[in-house]
DNA sequence: CTTCTTAGATGACGACAATCATGATACGAT
DNA sequence: ATCGTATCATGATTGTCGTCATCTAAGAAG
């Protein structure tokens, strides 16, 4: 069964986003290379043809989930739109979606050198993004505000008490802007 | 191979240090059973002795890690030593002993109910003794401090790179107490 | 069109982990 | 002191996962 140049690399596209929503969902370890593959619409033996290993994959999948999406790439970014809808319900409940720095926080540390590489860029892109919008271009501040939205979010996945959970988004919500 | 009731008991205890500490460096998943016996001092074998399952064990290793150390028990907070030892190289460095809502956040998200339930206890615990700490005792301060922190401290500890982890600390510490 | 190459499917393999069964041994109650 | 019982050690069991070997069929090169 040998597909198309053009085919291939679509399989391999297609790959990494069903691994970069899988990882998000449900974490690194939890997430199984045939799962990934299945669904990518594939079957777990043609993995090795695409990547090295899974923590290669791992690497791969979350520097494509951190870099910024295509729409967005040179606009100009509005930040009380950004962290409105970066605090929503919205995203909070779909993190296959949503910002891989809160969905794989805590786990990133503990992975192997390239992963926590690609979680780095990722912030830097990220930082320097909301860095623009800052007043003042202030590094410092923007670092504060991510660490703040991270957190947030963060906490409001984890929480199991839904009130609670919109609680702290709203508080994050109210206290940007201050520094 | 039978032991005192009271030795029964430190082992118990044992097991529960154990499993907080390794889950705290290593995550969930990535921690077994095992494992956890064996820094407890004992085999595997005896461990559904004590606990009915892994997750069993884990939420009560995780409400033991978020419950406050006795020597902290009803003392009076102070949010400034609080803030600066939360945001340490040293508390970065050491996630085994440190907070488990940082260490375990967002993996904490994906994990059955008892798991999730410790975790939200543990962080209104955390959350009481911060709100009576601040100006006001405003909850939603408080909220956002703790946000705050915990994003601070995921983001230091996922950071390949160590200035910028050093950075996120510093930039972190400098705000709190502006909202 | 023929031939070479290669992507993917099937399936195997080895490692490992959660859980449970069994047995020995020493505590605790009588 | 003796006996029942509970705790831990040993080991089996079952399932799963990462990885690799092999086979096939179909694109690509000439």
């Amino acid at each position: 069964m040998r597909v198309t140049r053009e085919q291939f690399r679509e399989n391999r596209r297609r790959i990494l986003e069903a691994a970069g929503r899988l990882f998000r969902e449900k974490g690194f370890a939890a997430v199984t290379v045939a799962e990934v593959m299945e669904a990518a619409g594939l079957t777990h033996g043609g993995f090795y043809g695409h990547f090295a290993s899974k923590e290669d994959l791992a690497a791969q999948a979350l520097a494509q989930a951190l870099a910024p999406a295509p729409q967005e790439a040179g606009a100009a970014p509005d930040l009380a739109g950004f962290v409105a809808a970066y605090l929503s319900a919205a995203h909070r409940d779909r993190p296959g979606s949503g910002c891989a720095l809160a969905a794989l926080g805590s786990e990133a540390a503990r992975q192997p050198a390239p992963v926590r590489r690609a979680f780095t860029e990722g912030l830097e892109a990220r930082l320097a993004r909301m860095q623009e919008a800052m007043p003042g271009g202030d590094r410092a501040a923007a670092l504060s505000v991510l660490s703040g939205l991270v957190g947030a979010l963060v906490l409001a996945r984890a929480v199991d008490d839904p009130a609670l959970s919109d609680e702290i988004l709203a508080a994050a919500r109210d206290v940007v802007g201050c520094p």
